[in-house]
DNA sequence: CCTGAATCGGACATTTACATCTGATATACG
DNA sequence: CGTATATCAGATGTAAATGTCCGATTCAGG
């Protein structure tokens, strides 16, 4: 349902997010593989994808890395899964029919509307709300509902 | 989001509920890959998948070809995706974290979630109820509202 | 200015999903 | 029984996602 990609950039973005919680700087990708349990060459790509979309601001060479680059609560979850693994919402019927052109048909509707419940979750939820539920890698920080 | 298989069984499943409910017998597999657009050859093995979780019955030879095993109102949208791809809910934490163990995360508790949600749209509705609300791939019957 | 640290970007390799092909098997019908 | 019609099942081919590698570039610090 979610592509490893989605999983990949969502790890690395909730533990930039817990770095700058933290108060630390900009992390390394190696850091950041290590600790997310992303290959780390992959981990790069996905990195790009992230810093392309304005979510990351990298930083070369010695001392560099990566952060955030605005705060947590700007940035939705919606905006990690869209720059990464877009969700295609079903606008135009697939099959190209010319009777369904106006209107989808109860099937693919139905697919659409569970895309869309899902983008809305994503929608409604900042990186800072999940942080603040608590710890996403170390052990946890307080019991907390989820979700 | 949901892959051409699943696709491709939606629109197999749906064509022979049509199929069904206008008192036709079985269809062959030629017909329904010129219906629903999937290729023919591929169509075959979804369709093997279909029958292996008891949603198609087929029958070989001259006249033969494949109905649903039961009424549409019997079966739903989450037994045929199930049956070719299956959702699979984030029960455990992908990271294998000790502290996770019996709590998932917010991060996958959120995207669990959200697969918890389509699970849920997909088993709270039927075939049936998917095609009484208008045709799925001729001209529509009726204007009703969607979803 | 040199060296080590770190990202960047493209090329390449691997794995999985998608699709096709072919022979085997089962069935209706003459 | 023979033939045409279908599915069945395995082998194979192709495309896309995932993962690796390496040289180029950038930058801090001595």
């Amino acid at each position: 349902m979610f592509s490893k990609t989605t999983e990949y950039a969502l790890r690395a973005m909730a533990h930039c997010g817990e770095a700058q919680r933290a108060g630390k700087g900009t992390q390394t990708a190696e850091v950041i593989a290590e600790r997310t349990g992303v290959p780390v060459a992959y981990l790069g790509k996905v990195m790009q994808a992230l810093r392309r979309a304005g979510l990351l601001q990298s930083q070369r060479g010695a001392g560099g890395g990566v952060r955030l680059s605005r705060s947590a609560d700007e940035i939705l979850v919606f905006d990690i899964v869209q720059a990464v693994d877009p969700i295609e919402r079903i606008l135009a019927c697939p099959l190209g029919l010319e009777a369904h052109k106006h209107r989808l048909c109860p099937l693919h509707a139905k697919m659409d509307a569970a895309l869309a419940m899902v983008e809305e979750s994503f929608k409604n939820t900042t990186l800072a709300q999940v942080l603040e539920s608590g710890g996403t890698f170390g052990p946890p920080t307080e019991v907390a509902g989820s979700n």
